[in-house]
DNA sequence: GCTTGTTCTGGTCCTGTCGACCAAAACTCT
DNA sequence: AGAGTTTTGGTCGACAGGACCAGAACAAGC
């Protein structure tokens, strides 16, 4: 506790942003590709250097904004701050994380230059298939964790789909994000007990390509702090 | 994106760690009087600049054993991290915020000059009773609400207690961070239940005072990353 | 128009979990 | 010995959750 504040090491501090999507049935990042050394050339999160004159929280919606356009983010969570000695080989940088979820960015990342930002699967990552810069592996690993714990906490869920939804949608994104199969008809029952929580509008979907029965629409409503409709507990350990 | 390392700007790092305890029944955190300005005389958290060679993770563990002397943390966990540029007048200072759970730590404060080192009631601190120096009151009520649910997900109800324990004290870990009554008898099933959990040592514990039949002594098994045998989440809605 | 295929919706059934409650066991203290 | 206290073990009922089935509502093909 001896506290010289004329004398105290010197960091740059950082903030990396996880953007997760969920396209085409399957759960995605958003990564940049790296324009300077080091690390040159690879994928990376996109982040950048805190301001002094912000909280953590302004930096990491600023640089969700000038990354996707996306102002008024409906998730944008702490969850980690990393700062090894040899995370950044130019300097001492410590990084907060953050995980911010929204509905499909395909068409804002389509809208950028193609060659340096892209949607990629969070599995090509974690399995090594696309490497990352720094310890920005780690990172998402982390990130990952954090939104599965989430998804049942709270209503990130609602997160990832747009301001009207179906059941099946919302269902797939429990089933990609926890990587599990779950029975359409007690998903149902579940999400519409959860008093609330849903909000039926009343209006029908278009069916898919494939036909079916079209299906109704709803709305979020208030997430709540604790305790979702769907828990994931029995399930991750009978598979 | 655009990343100039010769020019960032500078923050201080400090690691600052949330030291809880259970003590006579409730749930108690270590708090250090500070002896130099801003807020002198006021209790804070323990905690320190990070030092540029070590990792984030080893400061934390460096400033517990320097608090407290206990070396080998049975949980340490990172929880938060905060840096409003106001948080302390003197300049910028980015703490990362963790939690330390151990076993009565009564003894060693006492060890200490009392005059500068305390355990103080969880509650007391929430309620406003004791003002903290910086933003220590919100890193307080972050560390229990991630505490409880830590509590939930982890194995880290063991840490509250010692080597061997009997099930009456863990559930009063359980009673105390979550502000519940558990039924024994329940209690003991859940416990139980959960396969090598705990690990019956064969011994029995000495009563307390007011008699009563002896209980067994347990030791921590396994601790589990997903799902332990006490859940909160009804007991809540319905109190 | 009818059939087939697909998807959503609603229902039943069954099992396991969890809380409430009760009773016995094992100790201390008077 | 008896009262009080705490732990341990058991029963019972409510309820949530998963498996499974059937009907409803659409598209596409013949």
């Amino acid at each position: 506790m001896s506290y010289d504040p004329s004398q105290f090491p010197a960091f740059a501090v950082t903030v990396d942003v996880v953007i997760m999507t969920m396209s085409e049935g399957t759960l995605k990042v958003l990564l940049v590709r790296r324009g300077e050394a080091p690390f040159e050339g690879m994928w990376a999160i996109p982040g950048g250097f805190k301001r002094p004159t912000e909280t953590l929280d302004e930096a990491a919606k600023r640089e969700l904004a000038e990354e996707t356009g996306v102002d008024v983010p409906s998730l944008l969570t702490q969850f980690g701050a990393y700062g090894d000695p040899e995370r950044d080989p130019r300097m001492n940088v410590v990084t907060i994380a953050y995980i911010a979820v929204l509905r499909d960015v395909g068409a804002l990342v389509a809208g950028t230059d193609a060659a340096d930002a892209g949607l990629v699967p969070v599995s090509d990552v974690l399995k090594g298939r696309i490497e990352l810069a720094f310890d920005h592996l780690r990172i998402v690993r982390d990130a990952l964790e954090r939104v599965r714990v989430e998804l049942e906490l709270t209503g990130i869920a609602t997160a990832f789909v747009g301001a009207t939804f179906t059941l099946a949608e919302l269902r797939t994104v429990y089933e990609a994000v926890w990587g599990v199969q779950l029975d359409a008809a007690n998903f149902r029952r579940s999400v519409v007990a959860e008093d609330g929580w849903v909000i039926p509008t009343g209006r029908r979907a278009r069916p898919g390509p494939a036909g079916g029965r079209p299906a109704e629409l709803y709305r979020a409503g208030r997430a709540w702090s604790h305790g979702g409709p769907i828990h994931r507990f029995q399930r991750e350990e009978r598979k």
